[in-house]
DNA sequence: ATAATTATAGTCAAAGAAGGTCAAAAGAGG
DNA sequence: CCTCTTTTGACCTTCTTTGACTATAATTAT
């Protein structure tokens, strides 16, 4: 693994799996002495990795005993799951959030990993060659498309 | 052996060959290093000998962890087939020829069906909000970038 | 009760660490 | 010479790391 984010990624998604595959809570200070980083960077990893996007909620608590909970999005219904998805793609979207969306889709089993890179491919800021208020429109056009397709050949 | 470029070049198959034959993973600044040359030089390798057309496909990531990994696809008569369609394509294309060419490569199983319906969700007018000229542009845009993706992904 | 202290977590911007782009300069071949 | 390829470097974009400062909750002292 590259760098420490990658590895407090992958740290606390093997967290959220020995314990069940739905929650986990940590204490950010302890996380960040275990790998020797600053406390921050524990957000970053959040904010980066764990978004809603991504298919996670977090929650946390400061002061005496706070903490932070990751949990990941329940996707038993898969057009729950997607309408969800289709909510946070709302009338735009830019290019990382779609990243982390397809990624989320791949990761839930919804697509396979080369329809991911297809779609990817499909919404790429080069490959939709429009100035910037439209692309994200156009963008979150084409997700949400594709997802109502995904959820028609489900059945 | 007649230039930088050239060496490097050798170099990097080497070091594909060595790891099995199918990928490398590089630090652009190593290489630089070890070749004493400028790091931009790797793009100017890269971009000219280990493109699609050539048989790789080259994905990176920058900053702190960043990395340059050349992936080696098996690339028999299909590349030709899809450097076909890719020219049929050219700067536009209509709905009704893009149907056509999914259709195709469903057919000579290029893609599965879900493949299929979800590029064409991508490509549909409906999907792609705008007016004539544009609209074949954009399309032929994204098939082109989906065909390229399909190209390499096979695994 | 209230105030002070301690224990956590959050925010934000700067610094650092890669890789990318582009065009000018240099070189090679015909 | 003229053209095509290669080499170089200045500048750009993206991602990560770090730390000072802030916000909030619990505990302890007054």
């Amino acid at each position: 693994m590259r760098n420490m984010s990658d590895i407090i990624e992958q740290y606390l998604k093997q967290l959220i799996q020995d314990s069940g595959g739905e929650v986990v809570e940590i204490k950010r200070a302890h996380i960040a002495e275990k790998f020797d980083c600053v406390p921050s960077q524990l957000n970053y990893v959040i904010k980066t990795r764990f978004t809603n996007e991504h298919g996670y909620t977090v929650e946390s608590k400061r002061g005496g005993g706070g903490y932070i909970r990751i949990t990941k999005v329940e996707t038993h219904s898969k057009s729950e799951y997607l309408a969800h998805l289709k909510r946070l793609i709302g009338d735009g979207v830019s290019e990382q959030n779609a990243n982390r969306i397809i990624q989320s889709m791949f990761e839930n089993e919804v697509i396979t990993i080369k329809e991911a890179k297809i779609i990817n491919a499909a919404v790429e800021r080069e490959t939709l060659m429009l100035e910037l208020p439209y692309r994200d429109t156009l963008r979150a056009s084409i997700l949400r498309r594709v997802i109502d397709v995904i959820l028609y050949s489900e059945e």
